[in-house]
DNA sequence: CGATATCTTGATAAGCATCAATGTGAGTGG
DNA sequence: CCACTCACATTGATGCTTATCAAGATATCG
């Protein structure tokens, strides 16, 4: 029953664990583990490119990937950055809809689409609990409208260090440093910005007390309140 | 079995011609059809707004309407245009995410949400019916986010338009005219602009022959292939 | 037919991108 | 172990795209 179509693929122990069998019963959870294959990929290494055909779904086990899309000229909007217990693959018809590429080492748990399918039948429950992941993710997306379209760049980084550092400490308390393991580049991409800006904002922020950067890839926030109040834009520019 | 909670309710009719049932067999559409209630909105008319609690899904059976949600100081960011088959509410845990107000003078058919919800555990293939239809609205919005982050001015209106003109003949010829229900300033919510842009930006293509406009409603496309190139950046700033 | 909202056009300015240069850190090989 | 290298981040100078403010044109409705 396991099969071995693609590199790194081993058979994917402690299924009962991932976020896809939240929820679900005993029998079920068999019936998923039984499709699935563990996987794993280096920073930089991409799951599947935008186009491709759409031949699994993926669940993230540890590590964190981007989500992109490209125009023909090159320029690129990331869609998101996924950690721990996220989904992809579901959205995709007949063919993946945007590239996802490791930001760092990943694991992943994969699940042959055709199968897959079968499970979203046969599974009481599935169905539905897929409807939550994916209306939930769709409510990110319409989050990342209102920010792309009408937020300026200093309430796009607030913005965007608050939903880091809330995915990072997920559930537990909230440590001040959170951990950015994307470049400058990519978060550009993901806010509509310019890296130059990026930084540029960033900097400001540590000048007004708000943040503070031990590195460029650890940020601490300082003023939480300051931050969520710009987030939200009832802070003036120059706040 | 049909109540009359809201105003201008009244039972629904024809439930089985909604796209809501597309797919079912009949006992499902019968089921369906028993919690389906209708409703009209004259234009301008909210179904609900943001932060309410979210009492009903609704599916659009004629008119159109617009989705928004707005930052405290007042910019808003128009998240979608729906038309006839759309679904509204869904993504809704406790509150609605949201605020949905008629373009167009608009009929809707409501489901009361509790009754809903025991739907979508008991008729078989009503869940994966709305994954289907949640990953559509979700691959929209991964397009959208292209558009905010990443495209010019011309772009985001050469995109708008197509994709317009593209909901309008449904599966039908495509006639050049186009038409245009929204103002301009809803237009500009849309795609993160203000409305002396999205003007100004509609002059331009009009002076450059790819449209017309024989009134500000409406907009006929004389150049597709121009305005597609455009669309998906492949054209300079000054084509 | 006048009143009001909407759309268009114009002038100016702000925010952010772009181009260019410098600074910094991680990994490599001598 | 340290200098070297290369990718990445930061800072600076300038310009462009689009927002804003303001006025006029057009359409809509009572």
């Amino acid at each position: 029953m396991y099969a071995h179509t693609a590199q790194n693929a081993v058979p994917a122990f402690n299924v009962a664990a991932l976020a896809i069998c939240r929820g679900l019963e005993r029998s079920a959870v068999t019936r998923i583990a039984a499709v699935s294959l563990q996987q794993k990929l280096a920073e930089r290494q991409t799951v599947f490119c935008e186009g491709d055909l759409a031949e699994s779904v993926y669940e993230i086990v540890s590590g964190m990937l981007k989500l992109y899309k490209l125009l023909p000229d090159g320029r690129r909007q990331v869609t998101g950055f996924l950690l721990r217990g996220h989904l992809l693959g579901l959205a995709s018809n007949e063919r993946y809809l945007y590239t996802a590429e490791a930001v760092t080492p990943v694991t992943l748990c994969r699940y042959p689409k055709a199968r897959f399918e079968r499970l979203l039948d046969e599974v009481p429950g599935f169905a539905r609990r897929l409807l939550a992941v994916t209306s939930d993710e769709l409510r990110a997306a319409q989050d990342q409208m209102v920010l792309l379209g009408r937020k300026s760049a200093a309430e796009k980084l607030a913005s965007f260090l608050l939903m880091t550092a809330e995915d990072q400490d997920d559930g537990e308390e909230q440590s001040g440093t959170v951990n950015i393991p994307m470049g400058r580049s990519d978060i550009a991409d993901y806010l509509g910005l310019s890296t130059e800006t990026v930084s540029r904002t960033l900097t400001q922020l540590k000048c007004r007390g708000v943040i503070a950067l031990p590195t460029s890839a650890h940020i601490e926030i300082l003023q939480r309140d300051r931050l969520e109040q710009l987030a939200e834009g009832n802070l003036p520019e120059d706040f």
